[in-house]
DNA sequence: TTGACAAATGATAGCGCTAACATTAGTGTT
DNA sequence: AACACTAATGTTAGCGCTATCATTTGTCAA
């Protein structure tokens, strides 16, 4: 059991090891961050000290004399969201191993938030910095400017990163989309959206832009809102799109929840998918192809992201300016299947 | 763009704030920390040199000097799984607006990662830690047993929690489950289990104890396996129940991913559910409850779990021993619907 | 052997904050 | 008015580490 004090328990210091090793306590800390500048001699003793005590060092101490800590910080709109829970999974991934770890911040779609969250990272000298896209404000792009650490947005592409980014064109995979299905024969296509951040504003552009080309946009065949992404979220969108024009006969999904919603609701009303109804989503995640029928989706690589933006810090922090590509297009990938293959 | 050096920018400093406030440094700690014991009148100046120069106190240094950080440390064996994205979920609401910080470590399972991440994480001077069950390694009890700050095991319930705990019964849930299959009228019961941590071993365990009560335990009627659980897993070990037994007519799976695996298979293979097949989930997700049947499921409060646990770690920080109940079953419902609704 | 240089090590100071104690201002009692 | 007390504020020292510069030791050429 537990006594009720929580009273810190002392732990041997720098200065501890460096008695016990005979030698002063910057080399200690030099046999630990920089082992190539103590003789091998020196090194022998000071790792024996380190054993026999049971050392390690202090991450705040550190950080307060180093101007740098080993945080790298991970900026979320969101939790929730699939995305943001597989780019989550690559930055762990990533960073295993290391001596750094990751913080996550989630900012709930609120740049304004983001902003505070920034600062207060800002605060702990990260040794790095993940942002989503490029819609900060102001302020934050202010901050961003002279961040004392390497720094990677990802997710979307832009022209201009404040420092490297990782990313995709979620205007052209809507479009992609958009045209898949007009190439399957579909004529009368709705688009659903939930919790509309920038980049799902690009992707409903880039939906509009390809039915406008067509001569196919109908805006009443447009059910937005600014809730979060569900499946149940998905089969409200749907209803309410068939309560105003039925004559729907594909829907391009914000996002492969709403489109599992789309689908599970269509079965309840007996609508044939993909023979009445053409269901594409978005991000293809495991789930959605999965079900029967199996959900065409646009591919996103959101673990590969994340993976890849930590790693891209990680060789900036061991040699600043060594990463070459700093504004990346990773791209994505139509995945055609069952609940668009629409018999001719 | 971006020079390639990352020097550190100069912040404002506690005593900077001071300066400008006209009061002594420590004054300006005091309004930050415990605004009670200042007056009014330098509370206000403070406020406003604070708001003035974008004041935000160093991590690093707080924690030297007052051997506490505000980092809470939320050790889980999975960031993949539903169930950790909830209590995550729910941590970091219960978070928000607190001074304090959650660093998430992600032991995947392994019992010696969590003993390192944890002896890492406590030279951070946690201000508190969640943990994942009562499955530490006998290294990780003993550090757990002096740990300077207060500590929750979440998910589970035992007898001897380690510090506090909060969860629930996983083997009753599984016997609550099961009794409700034999209640609808199915006799050839199946178990499907995927990465068998300790909290599935005992919904195992549960599903056992039932069916051989009822003389109905079938061993051959059980498939697991070690990899992790998803929707495609649940087609495949629903493929391989079938190629063993194919008489099996109720399937408890040990979660609701594995159960729209095995829904979305038989559909595949025109198997009526429930009438043909009868399914039961756990955990109760989104996805599940809007099948088309909607998947019967045994509800669990993960989200909740995170979002007490925090507040009790923060209760305990506030007022050491405050909390009253330190050992809480939440419990869970099983929600009876479509995928078990048998017609007698 | 000497000097020139690099490699290895150390002494000192200080990062920004808070704990602990010291002092001053304010409040009420007799 | 003098005293006792609490509330509010300040002074001092130091948390454990690393940056910086100074010193010592080792290595090699002339």
């Amino acid at each position: 059991m537990k006594k009720g004090s929580y009273s810190p328990t002392a732990s041997p210091t720098l200065s501890d090891v460096a008695r016990e090793a005979g030698v002063s306590a910057i080399t200690v800390s030099r046999t630990i961050r920089s082992p190539e500048k103590v003789s091998k001699a020196s090194r022998l003793k000071v790792e024996a000290a380190i054993a026999k005590l049971g050392y390690a060092p202090d991450p705040a101490a550190s950080a307060l004399a180093s101007k740098t800590s080993t945080t790298i910080g991970l900026l979320v709109p969101s939790l929730t969201n699939n995305v943001f829970a597989d780019v989550v999974r690559g930055v762990y991934d990533g960073i295993e191993e290391t001596r750094f770890f990751v913080q996550i911040g989630n900012f709930r779609y609120s740049a304004l938030k983001e902003q505070e969250l920034l600062r207060v990272f800002l605060r702990q000298k990260p040794a790095g910095l993940i942002l989503s896209g490029f819609d900060q404000t102001q302020e934050a792009t202010r901050m961003l400017k002279n961040a004392p650490c390497p720094l990677v947005q990802i997710m979307d592409i832009g022209p201009q990163p404040a420092d490297m980014a990782i990313g995709f064109d979620h205007k052209e995979a809507a479009r992609t989309a958009t045209r898949h299905l007009l190439e399957q024969g579909y004529t009368k296509l709705g688009f659903l959206g939930a919790r509309m951040d920038p980049r799902s504003q690009a992707r409903y552009e880039g939906f509009k832009d390809v039915c406008k080309d067509a001569g196919k946009l109908d805006e009443k065949r447009i059910v937005t809102t600014l809730q979060p992404s569900s499946v149940s979220m998905g089969r409200q969108l749907f209803e309410a799109l068939l309560a105003k024009t039925p004559d729907v006969d594909a829907i391009l999904c914000n996002n492969d929840d709403l489109a599992i919603g789309v689908l599970t609701e269509a079965q309840r009303r007996n609508i044939q998918v993909p023979d009445d109804l053409g269901i594409c989503g978005f991000n293809d995640i495991d789930i959605a192809r999965n079900m029967m029928p199996e959900i065409t989706s646009v591919a996103t690589p959101r673990y590969d992201i994340g993976r890849r933006a930590i790693q891209m810090i990680l060789d900036e922090i061991a040699e600043p300016g060594s990463v070459a590509d700093r504004n990346q297009d990773v791209g994505f990938e139509l995945v055609p299947r069952q609940s668009t293959a629409r018999r001719r």
